[in-house]
DNA sequence: TTGTAAGCGTTATCAT
DNA sequence: ATGATAACGCTTACAA
């Protein structure tokens, strides 16, 4: 199969196969768009054959200038080095493969204010519509969408005032699972760990189902933030908890993956061992957990539905099916491993 | 700052500015790309100030279109969940941004066989020039990048018959100093553990270098493929590299983080300790490295400046710089840790 | 210095 | 059923 001519200068375009065929533009066209309908056979086959011939791929640039459609998808995330973000690029990914769009990636680098720079670059590119793993910091984020009017997914962070369909981790149930899985391990004295909440709407609702469910079940249930490069203070925060203890068994559930290393290494400073002289739940399935301590229990999100749902809620929309917004939580997945055994 | 009047049709085009500024759209295009140069500045305020009131901003896709320039760069990666793949997206990510680029991203997702329809998808988007983590599978896919005369970068893996910039860690350098660092700790038989080589040009590289440089040193250098769901044939191979040694202590060298999960979970499955019986050193930074056993000793890549660079060289040659083909090569830094400590 | 007009590669609206 | 032709939003000769 020999490579198509690849005539030196720019790309082949529906004029040159126009001329091969010995017809129209339009009549190109027509073929490419319409196929059977609107086209006597012996044209379609001569135009094909020039197609073939020409190697001809339309230029999805000027189809994009014409109809105002791209067969783009712009994706917004966070944090790129978040292997949560990269779990949903991916399902959005292979989605959008799926359904012949391509992805148009502005990574934030967890530089909050360039929300609205990044929706105007990826907008000015004509994307047909947006996912947005965001920080949420930006209170005009949501305007800039609306202004395109242009369908939006957000992914694990909601939007204040943004109207738009929502997927993530259902955060109370899983929070709830990690909670009673550690008391019923025997584990009585609980402190939840979570990033800064900052106004991210995730964390905001994990710290208030952690307290709410803690209260219910009558066990203490403490809060600490574990932020970049403060390993002291979460050692501190580590010692009052068993301090204020007594001789009830203590346990921590981190927030996330990132949380999870910082308590791991705060466990490792004080000397502690997970399982025995702490206990351990932590949202975010990693691939290494299993291999730290005793193996550290964790919370899965269904991250690869989560990105491939958030996907295809886009691109439904972008077919022009109507719904209101809708609101998709997918539950999480205890593995229990050794820190959450049975307490001492 | 209240949002731009955002007319509900269709977004603002030149021709409202130049309307607003009641000048012709050549002047608001002169304004737009030369501003200072060839523009009166009266002319020049007014046409800013219906830019500003407007909220205008020009069409990549139509400017695209009219220069065959998109400031656009196409970014291939085999697998997006490949930490090392996501290092090189945030490197070559925000080297693009600075420049004022977005980046289109393709993940082959492992299947080396789309790389050709990758690249064509991507082309066809117009593209500027591409980055390429590729599988190398395809021979074809040289051609598929030559044919578009666009420049190209290759990542990590060389790409036979096809000439591009080449950035890459410097893998017979990192394979010498993993076994160097062993050797001097005392260990004396070593076992290289690689994925199935398959053609990937940094896996031989990596191999050889080992061979190459284990027998120049006059101690045994083994190695062994660990594949997907092959755990029990690593146990195997780790058990038979013992029994050759005889009472010489034995360690191996991890190719990469994936075979650092493998090998741990092997040595685990065995009930062998790190540090004590068996000495590890893995090429390959990760966040969890210190947290396994004693400390897993690693070789870090520098990632970070390898997306970087790559990002670089290919913006350099988008800006009309020729060179000749380059290949920058990056060492990689050892850190030691519990795991390869002095061999009993 | 500014405006007019052609054209980038498509598709859609007319005719024919 | 097919072909001219006019857009889409922009840049760039060429005129003025």
């Amino acid at each position: 199969m020999p490579p198509p001519p690849a005539r030196p200068e720019g790309r082949t375009t529906i004029a040159d196969v126009a001329r091969e065929a010995g017809v129209s533009k339009a009549t190109v066209s027509r073929f490419l768009n319409h196929r059977d309908t609107l086209l006597s056979p012996q044209i379609a086959t001569r135009v094909e054959k020039a197609v073939q011939a020409l190697g001809y791929m339309p230029s999805p640039m000027a189809q994009a200038l014409k109809r105002g459609r791209s067969r783009l998808i712009g994706l917004v995330v966070a944090d790129i080095a978040n292997p949560f973000s990269v779990a949903v690029l991916r399902g959005a990914e292979k989605a959008a493969q799926q359904a012949g769009y391509l992805v148009m990636l502005f990574n934030l680098g967890n530089e909050s204010e360039r929300e609205r720079e990044a929706i105007e670059a990826l907008a000015a590119y004509q994307v047909e519509g947006f996912i947005l793993n965001t920080l949420g910091a930006d209170p005009h984020a949501a305007d800039e969408v609306a202004r395109h009017g242009k369908p939006a997914v957000l992914v694990d962070r909601k939007h204040a005032g943004m109207q738009a369909d929502f997927v993530s981790l259902d955060n109370a149930d899983a929070v709830r699972q990690g909670v009673s899985h550690l008391l019923a391990a025997g584990w009585r004295e609980l402190l939840y760990v979570s990033e800064p909440v900052a106004g991210v709407s995730s964390r905001a609702e994990r710290v208030a189902a952690f307290r709410e469910f803690t209260r219910a079940q009558g066990v203490g249930g403490h809060v600490a933030e574990a932020a970049e490069g403060q390993g002291e203070a979460l050692q501190q925060a580590l010692r009052e908890l068993r301090r204020g203890a007594g001789r009830r068994p203590v346990a921590v559930l981190a927030s996330n993956a990132l949380v999870t290393l910082r308590v791991s290494d705060a466990a490792a400073a004080l000397g502690w061992q997970f399982g025995r002289d702490l206990g351990f739940v932590g949202i975010d399935e990693t691939e290494w957990a299993h291999l730290v301590g005793p193996g550290l229990s964790t919370i899965a999100q269904p991250t690869d539905d989560i990105g491939r749902i958030a996907a295809s809620c886009l691109i439904e929309r972008l077919q022009g099916r109507d719904f209101p917004p809708r609101q998709i939580l997918l539950a999480g997945r205890l593995l229990a491993r050794g820190s959450s055994q049975r307490a001492p």
